[in-house]
DNA sequence: GACTAGGCGT
């Protein structure tokens, strides 16, 4: 995109209203050489209302530039014009735009700031506009004005481009316009998104000296960016001097703080609002939410029930995506139903939100229903469902959806062939996923990325083809990250192939050396092979690397609660039942063959000690406690953070074939449903 | 003539 032509002048530093205590680690320095010797804002006034200093107001005492060399527009001429404006408003192409521009220089108004303005709104901001028009258009104008300015700062961040909008705004002060409370906003958050930290303080010294101090939305913009830096601090020495804050100004200060990570101070900040909107519940509840934290995101909730504010579409989507992560599918369905009671809009996030609820909870058949029913698709409803029925294993029905989509022409995009590709990784779909590898580049032109190639090597090392896995590999315009290694090694896992697994797994562990799950996967790789000492060795390296392994829970909704166990765990008050329950469930299952599977453990513990863990695993104690708690026919379903081990996963087929019972388990990967003695995944996971 | 806060998935 063309960008104004600026002659720079000299560096000189001004002083910051705040020190400068941001450490500039993702700063980027002097990229904008020229940007300080025309911010140098040192001899200006800084009394209301704005103005400039005397060099610039030179510029001013010009008498402003008329509509035309002779004088004022005329009256035929006004007539014309008012239809044009008239005309513009309804503009919808720049073809049609460009038409309005010729009239508006035959008028010979090309200089018209008031006539061009509109034009250049229409380029700027409108979505069938053109920026790099409204940036030509800007550079003929003798004396563009601040609306005009201020309109291509809204373009330029609408497309992301903070940089040029700092340019222009420094061009702007060079052409001796004076800003006003319209500059500030875009600026500042250009400052913000393009991470300008030298250049955003600076700004900031304008926005007082130009006399903002006062104007919400300036200051509200310096919170956001203040806190985009991550330099809490000062987002909320902005807040404190802010003459009059507003519930932008909170709302902004709590979402700084959870973005932050500090989600314990932004409730404080929640709580100590004045007046809270649906916007500020939503902004602490989605801090809960991001951070894991779903607990707390539904007791929030339950309080703005209490206080009757009613949910809107926001909050709706960070609570059923609060349900998705609990795998709590009842109180999820209800917040649809309330969706629906209600008439809120269902966008196209609001849309994938609740088909994921849906799939994540194991209600297959509910995500489909939820997804017929939307009135307008957009491609990540698509992608939602496609990966719905991936997780679930329904290859054939993941790609039957696909093809639909290509039928009802909406256009395929990266993620969703990594969906389908995973569809076909696993339903081990070896042929088809071969066939629409190639597809996505021929026919679609999208180039594969590393998690499509993630998904090639999980389908082809599932299937046991590990030479055509490893030349894939080796194909590969880009080094192979961590996950397509990862699932070269889970396939090396599941075929007990040591050699490849071991030289795989010492690559992916110094990739990921904090991840404990690769560890336990290469040792259990060496215990296959009964190679103790290297499993003796690996379990060494955890410890002195003090990696721990990730505590395994999982969760079963029943009823309207939502009960939680870790392995071994007792702190459920009704443990001991649980445990007579899981108890009575092993010896059921001794009865019609299990075997305790151990060789999935790492082997940590002492030979005699080994069996009972695996009897407790959480997942277990979770099908206890269902079993306890359910009518006979009820299916169960739960939600674990970990993958299924085997043992549980034999386990969880005899139970449901002794319990008759359907148990659907949704593990970090995809989804089991165990039936009849069986599972959906065909032992292929 | 216009500006700022909160949501999803891969």
């Amino acid at each position: 995109m063309p960008v104004n032509a600026i002659s720079w002048e000299p560096t000189k530093m001004l002083s910051l209203p705040y020190g400068n205590k941001i450490c500039g680690s993702k700063n980027k320095s002097n990229r904008f050489p020229e940007f300080n010797a025309v911010l140098d804002v040192q001899s200006m006034p800084s009394n209301d209302p704005p103005q400039c200093n005397k060099t610039l107001s030179k510029r001013f005492e010009m008498p402003n530039p008329k509509p035309d060399a002779q004088g004022s527009i005329n009256e035929s001429k006004k007539v014309h014009l008012h239809k044009l404006h008239q005309g513009l408003a309804s503009c919808s192409s720049m073809a049609e735009l460009k038409q309005y521009h010729a009239q508006i220089v035959k008028l010979g108004l090309q200089a018209d700031n008031d006539a061009i303005g509109r034009i250049v709104k229409f380029c700027a901001i409108s979505r069938n506009g053109d920026l790099g028009y409204a940036l030509e258009i800007i550079n003929t104008l003798p004396h563009p004005d601040a609306f005009i300015y201020n309109t291509v700062f809204r373009g330029f961040l609408q497309f992301r481009l903070s940089d040029d909008c700092i340019r222009l705004y420094s061009q702007m002060l060079r052409n001796s316009v004076t800003p006003n409370k319209f500059t500030f906003p875009p600026v500042v958050r250009a400052c913000a998104f393009g991470n300008s930290i030298d250049e955003g303080k600076q700004i900031h010294a304008q926005v007082l000296k130009f006399g903002f101090r006062s104007d919400g939305f300036s200051q509200n913009n310096l919170i956001h960016m203040y806190a985009s830096f991550e330099s809490l601090d000062d987002a909320r020495k902005v807040f404190d001097k802010m003459p009059q804050r507003d519930v932008v100004s909170w709302t902004t200060l709590i979402t700084g703080f959870s973005q932050s990570g500090r989600v314990d101070e932004a409730r404080e900040v929640f709580e100590t609002m004045p007046e809270k909107t649906p916007a500020s519940w939503n902004a602490m509840i989605a801090a809960y939410v991001q951070t894991d934290r779903f607990r707390e995101a539904f007791s929030l909730f339950d309080e703005m029930r209490l206080n009757r504010v009613e949910l809107d579409k926001f909050v709706a989507a960070s609570m059923l995506s609060a349900c998705t992560g609990l795998g709590a599918m009842k109180q999820g369905e209800w917040i649809h139903d309330y969706i629906k009671r209600n008439a809120i809009e269902i966008d196209p996030k609001l849309s994938t939100t609740i088909i994921d609820m849906y799939c994540k909870c194991g209600a297959l058949e509910k995500a489909i229903e939820a997804f017929n029913e939307l009135p307008s698709k957009g491609v990540s409803a698509w992608n939602c469902m496609i990966g719905g029925f991936a997780t679930h294993g329904k290859g054939e029905n993941a790609i039957e959806l696909f093809e639909k989509m290509e039928g009802e022409s909406v256009k395929p995009d990266y993620i969703t062939f990594v969906n389908v590709l995973s569809a076909c990784a696993h339903s081990g779909l070896v042929e088809k996923g071969r066939y629409i590898f190639r597809h996505m580049v021929e026919t679609h032109g999208i180039s594969p990325g590393t998690e499509h190639y993630g998904c090639m090597v999980d389908l082809l090392g599932r299937a046991g083809l590990f030479d055509e896995a490893v030349k894939l590999i080796s194909e590969m315009p880009m080094e192979p990250d961590v996950g397509v290694m990862g699932a070269l090694l889970g396939a090396c896992k599941i075929h007990k192939n040591v050699e490849l697994g071991e030289r795989i797994g010492k690559k992916v562990i110094e990739l990921e050396p904090e991840n404990s799950g690769r560890y336990v996967l290469l040792a259990n790789i060496y215990a296959t092979a009964s190679k103790w000492d290297d499993v003796a060795n690996v379990r060494k390296l955890m410890n002195d690397r003090g990696v721990k392994k990730t505590p395994g829970f999982s969760v079963i909704e029943v009823g309207s609660t939502v009960n939680e166990f870790i392995a071994g765990g007792r702190a459920h008050p009704e443990s001991r039942e649980i445990y007579a329950k899981v108890d009575e469930m092993l010896a059921g299952i001794r009865s019609i063959g299990y075997v305790p599977e151990t060789e999935s453990v790492l082997l940590d513990i002492g030979e005699e000690d080994t069996e009972n863990p695996l009897f407790y695993h959480s997942e277990k104690l979770a099908i206890g406690f269902g079993l306890l708690k359910s009518k006979p026919g009820e299916v169960l379903r739960i939600t674990k953070n970990l993958r299924v081990c085997k043992d549980c996963h034999e386990a969880s087929k005899l139970i449901s074939k002794f319990y008759n019972r359907e148990i659907i388990v949704r593990d970090r990967s995809r989804f089991h449903h165990f039936e009849e003695g069986a599972c959906s995944c065909n032992d292929y996971w």
